[in-house]
DNA sequence: GCCCGTTGTCGAAGCGCTTCGACGCTCATC
DNA sequence: GATGAGCGTCGAAGCGCTTCGACAACGGGC
């Protein structure tokens, strides 16, 4: 309103009080009497004042900031992404934090430069890899931090993510209790594992462990993400296994195409083929039929990663791993058991 | 490296030069000696110094931080916000400023509250609609923004965004050159143009504008986003309209689902109906056939806007809307000619 | 009635940086 | 040889806040 900002002098001086006593009103961190927080509170009220976030991380050596370290990468699943990021804001909120972003293709430098600069309080990293060249950086960083996906190596760090392991098994039995006996996984593409990604070879792994605790026949394959690929993977699949009744796809952008293409070759899902999706809830409820899947809980997994760092921020200790249950949510894709 | 972290003293000490010194150094805004300013910089690298961002701001009453303001609204195209956004950042970091990241949902309290803790120096939003209730904000607010969108009145404020009037527009005239005669547009859902979404309702004028400046027979429909309902849009739309030709189609969830929609009532794309779809290239690759399409050029706004804040922060007027000209890239979904 | 522990408040010392004015040089100018 | 205009550097004064130690005032315990 006031062209002028306000500072907490003039807050102090409208109040009839110290300056140090408004800051104790504001930060609660000493005893007021109820009738001096009233007046303080009624001044910064009718002042408008707002505190300056310079001065008061300058003094406080606290930015009340964290840091979001997006991924931007080939391959990456754009929506859940985002679901994330907003997820992570609002989190961050709730603790009084705000968030600032940094883009992966900066490196280890913005890391660098964002904690040395104490732009930011801590850090939280999205897509981590399994070799991830930050991942030293992090563990000799003063500023604590929380990854969003598993590294090779664990060891003095904080990981936060969905239990893909748990989620592709999860798919399998499911089939299996549908009475299906040959299935597949059509996974991210090629790059992606080639790139060592945590979470694509980790659900491969329990699709891979589930198909032989069961006794099922099952093959995993990557999946590329244009119609042509995608179809042209699915027609080899349906030729080289006639069995095959069961699919599990874990791949946001192919999982239409891999319906289209059931569709072009006369299967019906789930009469002939059934399917299960590990993606977003909003993916497998517009497709058609609406997809048995497994969501990714972008929202869990972002409250749960701030939660860790502000743990850490008040010098508690956090667990290196915390995996989150996968939850099924059974649609039309998977209606039909089979005798 | 060294646990402690260095301040401008320590590197004024190791340089042996004033603490003023170094900072014109790195500020630039007095001449130094060549000498000198050697020293200084040896020593910041040496010591590995970083200036600690809290005291710059609180000195210099600039944080250099720019705020961003994300949409969290249904019917949001989240690729292209996705892209938008690291585009700003990679866009802000040229200028040596970070984005601070903030959700619609705080509201224009959390613009209120970035601004006047002098959190950020500017704001860029996104996603402004129509009739937004953040603008009178804005306009009073001592910081400067950038819109991404136009609201109904743009006085006093910056905006920026594609021309979605001339890329609807562009749609129909690429589909009037290839001798169609009858064209429909499939929209945003139906909530969006209710809620007054400028770029949906602009792209609709667009669209309408040029259908009637070429003689053709054309209609505008909104369109949901799950397979059945866009298959049942579709499916009216050709019982209704048997001399249909050419499909403009804006909304980047549907697009698929209406090219599965087709191909399941036997319209082959381009044969028998030409699509055109305003998306992102990504989409219209990766679609089959690949898909003649406007892109939105997230990137370029972003810039755009970035750069326009950075004026407006150096006490530059900005001119008050800037549309971007969109571009075409034909693929395969229009390549046939009709006679 | 004295001592002591609470409770509520204040003043002052920074936090690490930018920026302003001052000042001593060196040169070109008359 | 005196004058003045840069140039290059320094010291000091804040920027607006937090936090520490100090200290009245007040009861409760003996």
């Amino acid at each position: 309103m006031s062209g002028r900002t306000v500072t907490i002098t003039e807050v102090a001086r409208h109040a009839g009080v110290a300056v140090s006593t408004v800051s104790y009103v504001l930060s609660g961190k000493r005893a007021i009497s109820a009738d001096t927080r009233r007046r303080v509170l009624d001044s910064v009220r009718v002042l408008g004042y707002h505190p300056n976030a310079g001065a008061r991380a300058l003094a406080s050596r606290r930015a009340n900031v964290i840091a979001l370290v997006l991924p931007l990468r080939a391959g990456m699943h754009v929506p859940v992404l985002m679901q994330f990021a907003t997820s992570v804001v609002t989190a961050a909120r709730q603790y009084d934090h705000d968030v600032l972003l940094l883009t992966a293709d900066e490196g280890s430098d913005g890391i660098r430069r964002a904690a040395a600069s104490a732009l930011v309080d801590g850090l939280v990293l999205m897509d981590v890899e399994l070799h991830d060249p930050r991942v030293p950086l992090l563990r000799r960083l003063a500023e604590p931090s929380v990854l969003i996906g598993f590294p090779a190596d664990t060891t003095g760090l904080t990981c936060v993510d969905l239990d893909f392991a748990r989620a592709g098994a999860l798919c399998v039995e499911h089939l299996a209790e549908r009475g299906h006996r040959e299935v597949a996984l059509l996974g991210a593409p090629a790059v992606v594992y080639e790139r060592g990604t945590g979470f694509a070879r980790r659900t491969r792994e329990g699709f891979t462990e589930a198909v032989a605790r069961h006794g099922l026949t099952g093959v995993a394959l990557p999946c590329e993400e244009t119609f042509e690929q995608v179809a042209a993977t699915v027609e080899g699949l349906l030729a080289e296994r006639p069995g095959l009744t069961g699919l599990v796809v874990h791949n946001e952008a192919a999982v239409n195409h891999v319906l289209g293409a059931l569709r072009q070759h006369g299967r019906r899902v789930p009469h002939d083929v059934a399917v299960v999706a590990i993606c977003p809830d909003d993916i497998a409820e517009r497709s058609s039929p609406a997809l048995t899947s497994v969501l990714i809980p972008a929202e869990e997994v972002a409250r749960q990663a701030v939660r860790l760092l502000m743990d850490k921020l008040e010098g508690h200790t956090a667990p290196e791993g915390t995996l989150l249950e996968p939850r099924m949510t059974v649609r039309d894709s998977t209606s039909v058991v089979r005798s």
